[in-house]
DNA sequence: ACTTAATTTTAGACTTATCTAAAAATATTT
DNA sequence: AAATATTTTTAGATAAGTCTAAAATTAAGT
């Protein structure tokens, strides 16, 4: 259908999309994907060849429905495989990445059905993103963030914003993953860090850089 | 490491080495890749470089121990994620091949190494081919061919020696699968055709060329 | 508004893997 | 053993994706 890299643009337009307004420009492309703006131009001008993205020179560049479609099919099935890689294969959040990065480039759509349904068609993937249906439908997660919440309160981890290894790792290692149970002891005036009671009724104390990068819902909810 | 191509070049040279003696002629290699011989001739130059095949122009060429090395831990790979497509997300054993032909070559050792603890450690794939282990040692199957048996004797299938879709369809659309066990009742002599009997009693006639690519074991051993 | 700075595109080159067609080497046949 | 056929290799081209360096365009600063 696609090649390889193809797809790798298009997950990366859709996914400055969903952040920055667009136009994107090629700069950010070339340094979301670590290549140069010399290759992403030539590669936008493929893309809007077969009509995947609108394209006009120096002005930038938005996916189209199309596009999109294309993109949010990959999504799911990365997010997929990091499902199975973790819930099934146990491999700690942190590793699950660069292999899924890998696999959802290989999977047909008939092995990725199969996959969903064998995992129970998991909505959520180990970081708290959203797995994308069958049909590109995607249940938006609460964008509530740790570092909005008020003292006192419990509040479940739902997901996080900073997907760098060195983060889940920092949150791997203090027992912070999706599903844990929060409650807000306190929160500093002059840094904005909080400490928080796990379940286990220890304390921790999360720095406001930390707290911004987690999200999380009303306990119960 | 290696790329995808070469990859693909030494796991059929390997299988190859394998059936016919070494060394292995360009056109056979190009015949089981669907290429050309000059873009065989032209790899083989590129993996007699990395050590990876010994070669001399007009002269064929024969896998290394490093070489071999490489082509086993593929068809390793192959083969567990061929036991997990029909065991864990149950497809049928015709369609595993081109899927599993796909995902061998993106998979890390690491997770190949947790797939095949998920798995249960299986020695042979859907179609009773032996799955080497970590360290490429490889259990040998039966290699006694149905065609070769005696009435009266019962026997259990371990696995073919065809593994073209339409064979396994035809298996499949039979009963017929690693496990079952048969019990054969007479041999044609003008045809060398034979009936068994399966397991639900009904029975089956076989021609030569079925029975010629089915293996299997004595009951019970 | 004009100069400078930053970004984007073009141009040309390189790599990997492929092909066709011609040349070279090996096998086969009579 | 000479002629023919087959196989293998070379030569030159193509396509995808990448790079660097130069040219073109847009944005920013005074």
């Amino acid at each position: 259908m696609h090649t390889q890299t193809e797809e790798n643009y298009l997950k990366a337009i859709y996914h400055l999309s969903t952040k920055k307004a667009e136009p994107i420009n090629t700069s950010a492309i070339a340094g979301s994907l670590s290549t140069t703006s010399a290759s992403v131009t030539d590669m936008l001008k493929k893309l809007a060849e077969k009509n995947l993205v609108e394209y006009e020179k120096y002005k930038g560049v938005r996916i189209t429905r199309k596009g999109e479609k294309v993109a949010i099919n990959i999504v799911r099935k990365h997010r997929l495989w990091e499902v199975f890689l973790t819930h099934t294969l146990k491999f700690r959040w942190d590793e699950v990445h660069s292999m899924a990065e890998e696999l959802e480039h290989v999977s047909s759509d008939e092995l990725i059905k199969r996959l969903e349904e064998y995992l129970g068609f998991p909505r959520f993937d180990p970081h708290g993103d959203p797995i994308p249906d069958l049909l590109g439908k995607i249940s938006f997660p609460s964008s509530l963030c740790l570092s909005d919440c008020e003292p006192e309160k419990r509040y479940t981890l739902t997901g996080v914003n900073d997907h760098s290894v060195s983060f889940l790792q920092y949150l791997e290692r203090n027992g912070l993953k999706p599903g844990i149970n929060v409650r807000i002891i306190e929160i500093q005036e002059y840094d904005k860090s909080m400490v928080v009671e796990l379940k286990s009724k220890s304390k921790l104390s999360l720095s406001y850089e930390v707290s911004k990068n987690l999200l999380v819902k009303n306990y119960g909810e």
